[in-house]
This record gives structure tokens, C-alpha cells and sequence, in this order.
DNA sequence: ACTTTACTTGACACTATGTAAACTGGCCTC
DNA sequence: GAGGCCAGTTTACATAGTGTCAAGTAAAGT
């Protein structure tokens, strides 16, 4: 991460070079490259530089893009808002498939980046602790309703809730195995039913 | 893959390469680089590529390398040797968190080869694939036995339970959450027991 | 003595990231 | 309307890592 990156706000050439990187991993299966970049966006090499400072600035821009088009604090909110857990379970495994679905292209490359760059490593982690947090108070929150099987305390109930609702568990299914999204909701909140709430 | 690459069979030379690319990749935690590869197996880079082919080679000889030292089989014996359902799924998480520890680092070399390297990611989709066969004859033994909750097909129960066994939900409760092994052990057979399990 | 084997050495091409410097067209201001 | 700044461009170059090629070499086999 370079500090001496010029903060142009909203630019119209940023605004291109982030739409033509995400055009590029969404459609293209392979690596993020700025050459490619550049050339989709019709602008040199260097104005990436200029804008981004580095490689890991422009995904790490991109991540910060997808966290505003995604706009999760208002289906967070419709998902807290259920009845009672089983519904609550249910929609956190709705909005969990249209979340993967959406961050799916730039997953892999923050995935493929992860070993080398550190500030790629701490973006993606942080957001993985804002999910894991997310999935504690949800849990909570069937707790208070008293509702979670007393098999489970809070904390384990959550971590396992938010572990297997983790990226390669929503892969390995939708896309390995060809189960659509409906199918990996109804299969993953039954599993996520039967194993944390209590038993009628 | 080059096709090319002469069959040595159990060269000595080969062996000191794997050997350093292991350590390599088990202490270090960056991505395996040829030079620091052929130092540390104090032999010349172009050895590598005389009996690797190429990088992707190496990562591949390195795959079935582990293939071999891990002695599946037996250890899949074992499991299948179960008396009853909640005991399977028992040895199955605590041989997959034994699989998962050994496969790690080598798994994140995969991952981040993923997307440029097809062979290395149908090497990796092989794995995968065969883990999921096994996952689905433990289903169909449970299922065999009476065991299996009439609200799972067995296809679905597989998959389930193949996906939630996958790497990123024992990375993300042993590595992010920091959970011991014997604890993701214990959560994750609790959680199977009570989603998969005819309640007695 | 010769060939083969299993390497080494050194040179080179290619790709990708990143840096530096000089140039250009448009806009703003004095 | 001249000068200055801005947002880019072009060109050049440095560096790292992969992969290829050709020539050399020491030891073992025949």
C-alpha cells in the first residue's frame, strides 16, 4: 500500500478502471491483470497507478465497492427481523447464497493473493470477523428466544454456524456438486435447524 | 504438463526437492518460489525442471507425495468401522481434522494456483471428488443401518455433509476462531450427529 | 576408450509488477 | 492571453519469477 496515492474521489476514469476489473474477473476465469485492465477500461497502464498506487489497491478498491453495491445492512436487518429461529436460519442462509453469489469473483482473486499480500490478507479478514460477529448475535438472538438446543453454548453454536456457512461450503455445493441456490438453502438451513435448535 | 519429463523413478535428488519444497511450504508462508526451492535442496534450478517438467509439476509430485504419506485407506477403514452412526461421523471429524492439518499447506498453494493452473486445479477437483465418494458411502452406511433421519435423501445428506467437512470451515474454527482440534472435533460431531441422526 | 546418466553453468526470452520522467491537452486564474 | 496546474499519456527502464536452450562435466556403466 502505497500512502501517496493522489484521493481524486470520485473520478469518472476510477469509476471505469473498477467496472472493467470487475467485467474482467466476472466473465474471464483468470487472474486480475493490469495490462487487461487497462485495456478494457481504455486508459494507459499507469493511470491504474495513479488511482490505485498498486495491484492490491485496486482489489482492495474493489472490495470496497462490492461491500457498497452489496448493501447488507438492510437485508442483515430483514433477517433479524424473523419470527423465530427456524425463519431466521433460513433467511441468514438466503441472503449467505446471494452474498458468495455476489463476492464470488472477487473471493478468488483475494483467495489466490492471500499468501503474498498482507493488506489483501487483513481486508479479507476483516470482513470475515464482521460475518463471524454477524452470526454471534444471530445466535444470540435464537438464545434470548430460547430457542437453541441446550446441547450447544452460545459461542459454539456460533462458530459452527458461522464456519459452515463459509465460502468453500457454499462452492463445493452450488457449483462441485451443481445444486442450485434453492437447494443449498433448503439443505443448509434444514442441517442448521435440526443440529442448533431445540428439539419440540 | 509437459509430457517430456524423464522417469527417474525414486531418485534421490527428487526426493531431496520434495523434501525442501515441504519445508518450504510448512514453515514459510509465502508461495514456493523455483530458486528458493533448488537452495534449500542445494541443487541447481534446472534440476527441478528436469524432473518436475515445470511448476506445476512440482505441486503435483508434491500432491502425491502427501497422497502417500497420509495412508488414507487404512485410516478409512477404521471409520468405516464404526458400530453406529453417531460413532462414524465421530472418527470421520477426527480424521478429516488430521487431513485437513496435514493437507494445509500444501492446500494453499492450490487454492492461490487455482485459477492459472488447470492442471493443478483438476488434480485438486480429483481430491475432492473422491473425498465426496467416500463421504457418500459413509451416508449410505448410516442409512443401511436404520440411522439416517427420514427428513435426508442420502444424495442430499452427502452433500451436506461433504461440503461442511471441506477445508475453509476447519480452517475458519481452528485458524480464525483458534479453536483446538479436539474442539472442532467435538462441534462438528454434535452438529452432523443431531442434523443426519433419527431422533431416538 | 566410449557412451550414458544426472546433473551444473550461464545465457536468454517472456510476462507481470512497479517506477520515473518528459510530454500534452484542457481548464482556471490572474 | 500567458502561465500554471491537472489528469492523464507515452516511453523507458528496473526487477522478479518462470520457463527454455545449449554447452560442459564428473562419475558410473559397458
Amino acid at each position: 500500500m502505497s500512502s501517496k496515492v493522489p484521493d481524486y474521489g470520485s473520478s469518472q476514469t476510477r469509476e471505469h478502471i473498477l467496472k472493467a476489473s470487475w467485467d474482467l474477473i466476472a466473465n474471464h476465469e483468470s487472474s486480475l491483470k493490469l495490462t487487461e485492465v487497462a485495456t478494457k477500461a481504455a486508459v494507459s497502464r499507469q493511470a491504474i497507478y495513479l488511482h490505485f498506487g498498486d495491484r492490491a489497491g485496486l482489489v482492495l478498491a474493489l472490495v470496497q465497492h462490492m461491500d457498497e453495491t452489496l448493501d447488507l445492512g438492510s437485508k442483515l436487518a430483514h433477517v433479524r427481523a424473523a419470527p423465530d429461529g427456524a425463519e431466521l436460519l433460513g433467511r441468514a442462509m438466503r441472503l449467505n447464497t446471494q452474498f458468495w453469489s455476489a463476492v464470488f469473483p472477487v473471493a478468488r482473486i483475494l483467495e489466490a493473493a492471500q499468501n503474498d499480500d498482507a493488506a489483501l490478507s487483513s481486508a479479507w479478514h476483516d470482513r470475515m470477523t464482521f460475518r463471524q460477529k454477524t452470526f454471534l448475535a444471530m445466535i444470540k438472538q435464537i438464545a434470548d428466544g430460547g430457542e437453541l438446543s441446550p446441547d450447544w453454548d452460545i459461542e459454539e453454536a456460533a462458530g459452527v454456524l458461522y464456519a459452515t456457512a463459509h465460502f468453500d461450503t457454499w462452492r463445493e455445493l452450488t457449483h462441485h456438486l451443481g445444486w442450485t441456490e434453492d437447494r443449498y438453502v433448503v439443505a443448509m438451513t434444514r442441517l442448521l435447524c435440526r443440529a442448533l435448535l431445540r428439539r419440540s
